[in-house]
DNA sequence: GGTCCCATGTAACAAGTTACATGATTCC
DNA sequence: GGAATCATGTAACTTGTTACATGGGACC
């Protein structure tokens, strides 16, 4: 269940609203997971159930009241547990509808499946303008957080998603080629 | 709704029983596409209520009765329109509960991390195997639903299997390398 | 007057997972 | 005698999406 684990590993750095985890959550999470806000309320409800998580309601005058979550014991320890999981059925579940519309393409025209890899193309580049415009922010999310050394491991998943998108261009590119070749 | 559309592609290749999609989806269309067995036979009447696809039972004396399916006029342009469907969102809407893992791994010891990215390229490296031995039977398939050419288009998704699973490897051995110079 | 930020959800639905249930034939 | 193949599902549950609903304060 990522969504459950993201939310306590975000609870785990302080106490946050549901707000806050639908923030973050798109922002520097949002290029490996992101979830709708209705989801996350729900899912602060179910971590409530597992009792991995407890709220108190903080009273505002200028804002509106808000509901603050903190984690738990329990919920500190099935994070550690979920995190050092070996078992890699969950990674393995591989799955990409881009590649379902490549198999089946024979069924449309040249053009149109051109088309649609050129604009994947265009979509893939603005992923990785977007994360280099936020690879600056790093350290004052760590500041927001009151941790230093998390940019260790930010970075490599930064690292993977530039690699990630490239690879995606190099292989859309290759295919263009291809289907230039066969007109 | 991709596994509804790939059901539809295969159903544009020829008649199929809910066990011969079960069966193919678990073969050539796997490592991009998967789907419990309850699930095909679920989106099968889904698709039948949209008039995507119609059945008929078949008597058989030997073996157990079944259902053929096969797609309508109204399935193949649904088929067809999705396929050349060039909006982006769906398919740039990327999970990957590893990085979430690699994300908040400061909670973990750094044997635990190289534990899990280990085990990661193993994993990645049986996908590669798996599709070595899958590439020669791309001919049998074609046989299998009468057609010829549809291998160009296969041969990119099979491309892509390999240049993203390489890629993954070669991210985790980066990461490994980084975890060993902090030690 | 309009938009953005703060703040919390519910309801209905679609998609996906897990466990269970059945039973004949064929091949080793 | 046991495993694999053929063949079809149901039930309960979790996860994710879409649409809707509310409302004050700050800023321009």
């Amino acid at each position: 269940m990522p969504l459950k684990h993201a939310i306590l590993g975000l609870l785990n750095y302080k106490e946050m609203t549901g707000y806050d985890i639908d923030r973050t959550l798109n922002s520097p999470i949002a290029f490996f997971w992101h979830a709708q806000t209705s989801q996350v309320y729900k899912e602060l409800n179910a971590l409530t159930k597992h009792n991995w998580v407890v709220s108190e309601t903080v009273v505002q005058t200028d804002k509106p009241n808000k509901k603050l979550f903190s984690i738990t014991e329990e919920g500190r320890y099935e994070l550690k547990r979920w995190l050092g999981d070996t078992n890699m059925e969950e990674l393995m579940k591989y799955k990409n509808p881009l590649l379902i519309k490549i198999f089946f393409s024979s069924n449309i025209e040249l053009d149109e499946i051109m088309r649609l890899l050129t604009q994947y193309i265009k979509e893939c580049e603005t992923v990785i303008m977007n994360m280099n415009e936020e690879l600056p922010q790093i350290p004052a999310y760590e500041e927001a957080i009151h941790q230093e050394n998390e940019s260790f491991y930010w970075g490599m998943t930064m690292t993977y998603g530039f690699m990630y998108y490239q690879n995606e261009i190099k292989w859309a590119k290759w295919c263009i080629d291809k289907l230039k070749e066969k007109i």
